[in-house]
DNA sequence: TTTCCCATAAACAATC
DNA sequence: TGATTGTTTATGGGAA
């Protein structure tokens, strides 16, 4: 076979538009849950419900989020959390610390990930400096990340190379002359399919831990990830850039750091969770797909058209509307609202410990880690202790380090939820406007 | 019950 | 030559 860059010619020979609407629809069963899993999955009470339907009319969500980015990198324990991808059952990748998934949920690593083996290559591929890996390096990283597959039967790799070829969403790409070593392509996101593949990964159901946060928690009162999975899902028929995308996958880190953070805690209550079949279509090209696909509906590009969402879907699935997310009326509840997330995002850090990597030996790749991309890798935690106050000058520094990384996370949420780039300066204002204030906060203490 | 999605298995060819 | 990679087809289970 000569060298290909492009689709299979059964997949050109789709129009393209069936080939969305197949993308969607593939994507919208992408998530599904083992039953093992979806069994232990919480579901939604209805108090979430409601509290979802208020907040998600403010920007409680952002300001929230912005504060969980604080901890975008740190579990509960102050253990790094490299990957959002281990096994959301509890398993973790054998070099931690087990305590950091001490949860009496926990399941043995012969539990199978909640991903479909298009997510899994999709997080692979995403997690990789260059975009695309070569099959074997995929398997590496499933491998590295979800145990389970260790001991699985070898048929798993058939599987993965199964749906790299058949999935549209993956191309194919040529290696650059000269390689060394390895044989095959490497593969890629199709960058037309990637708002397909974020959009399920935001669809993804979570296990019950994922959306527990006790209410003492620094992370209390915050939004479950659902509120900025709707926002997410608000944008999901926009173009989605590169940057989107790139928080789109912070936004899968981050919940997977929610986990990471909630593990130890109570059971929570249930999350009720329900799929539609909103979207027709499918990214394999089985036999059985419908050919054509012509009487398959556009997939919902319009971020003003819903109605791929039932109304009646719950809080995961539900949009913000973008005149709720643009409901700072005031060039001051901009200021009120950065300066609060920054502040309640510095302080929420005090709860988290500093991040060590206790896995050095693994996983070169941590330096392209999404969350290093993202700026929230790490960042040390200097203890409240008698000793920090000759350290107030450093912990400033942080501070205004942390600001910094707080400013670029809310931009990047608030380009997800629909508010004009313009805003980034405005915050960039705002932000000073907060580091002023509390520098004269601190003053006066 | 039907339809669709997904996982899995298998066969086969091409390449290293 | 064997292993790996890539493609394709078939099939069964689960969910809507």
């Amino acid at each position: 076979m000569g060298p290909v860059t492009g689709m299979t010619p059964d997949k050109k020979a789709e129009t393209p538009g069936a080939e969305k609407s197949a993308g969607l629809r593939h994507i919208q069963r992408m998530g599904s849950l083992p039953e093992a899993v979806d069994a232990a999955r919480p579901k939604a009470t209805a108090v979430d419900s409601e509290l979802a339907d208020d907040e998600l009319t403010n920007l409680n969500w952002l300001h929230e989020s912005t504060n969980l980015l604080t901890n975008f990198s740190l579990g509960s324990e102050g253990l790094p959390v490299v990957s959002p991808l281990y096994d959301i059952e509890g398993d973790s990748v054998p070099s931690y610390p087990s305590s950091c998934y001490s949860n009496p949920e926990k399941k043995s690593a012969t539990s199978k990930p909640p991903y479909s083996f298009s997510l899994l290559i999709y997080m692979a591929i995403e997690h990789s400096p260059s975009k695309s890996l070569p099959v074997k390096e995929i398997y590496s990283w499933i491998l590295e990340r979800f145990p389970y597959f260790a001991t699985a039967p070898t048929g798993w790799k058939n599987s993965v190379r199964h749906n790299l070829s058949l999935n549209k969403c993956f191309r194919k790409v040529e290696r650059s002359h000269g390689k060394v070593n390895g044989k095959g392509s490497l593969w890629c996101v199709d960058p037309e399919y990637k708002p397909n593949l974020i959009q399920a990964l935001k669809k993804q159901p979570f296990p019950s831990a994922f959306f527990y946060t006790p209410p003492a928690s620094p992370l209390s009162g915050s939004p479950s990830p659902h509120y900025l999975t709707s926002v997410l899902k608000q944008n999901q028929g926009r173009s989605i850039k590169d940057s989107d995308i790139d928080a789109a996958t912070a936004m899968m880190l981050l919940n997977t750091s929610i986990e990471e953070g909630i593990l130890d805690c109570k059971k929570p209550q249930p999350l009720k969770l329900s799929k539609k079949r909103n979207y027709v279509s499918t990214f394999q090209s089985h036999g059985k797909a419908s050919p054509g696909g012509s009487h398959f509906p556009v997939p919902n590009i319009d971020p003003n058209e819903d109605h791929n969402y039932s109304a009646s879907s719950v809080a995961s699935q539900r949009c913000v509307s973008p005149s709720s997310v643009s409901s700072l009326s005031s060039v001051d509840e901009v200021y009120e609202f950065v300066s609060e997330a920054s502040r309640v995002g510095s302080e929420g850090s005090e709860g988290f410990h500093s991040e060590v990597d206790t896995d050095g030996d693994d996983r070169e790749e941590d330096d392209d880690d999404p969350l290093a991309d993202s700026g929230y890798t790490s960042q040390p935690c200097l203890a409240a202790s008698d000793k920090a106050q000759p350290r107030k000058k450093a912990l400033e520094e942080l501070c205004l380090e942390i600001d910094e990384e707080l400013k670029e996370a809310a931009g990047s949420l608030l380009h997800l939820a629909g508010i004009s780039p313009c805003l980034g300066s405005l915050i960039s204002t705002a932000k000073t406007h907060s580091q002023k204030r509390r520098r004269r906060n601190d003053v006066t203490a």
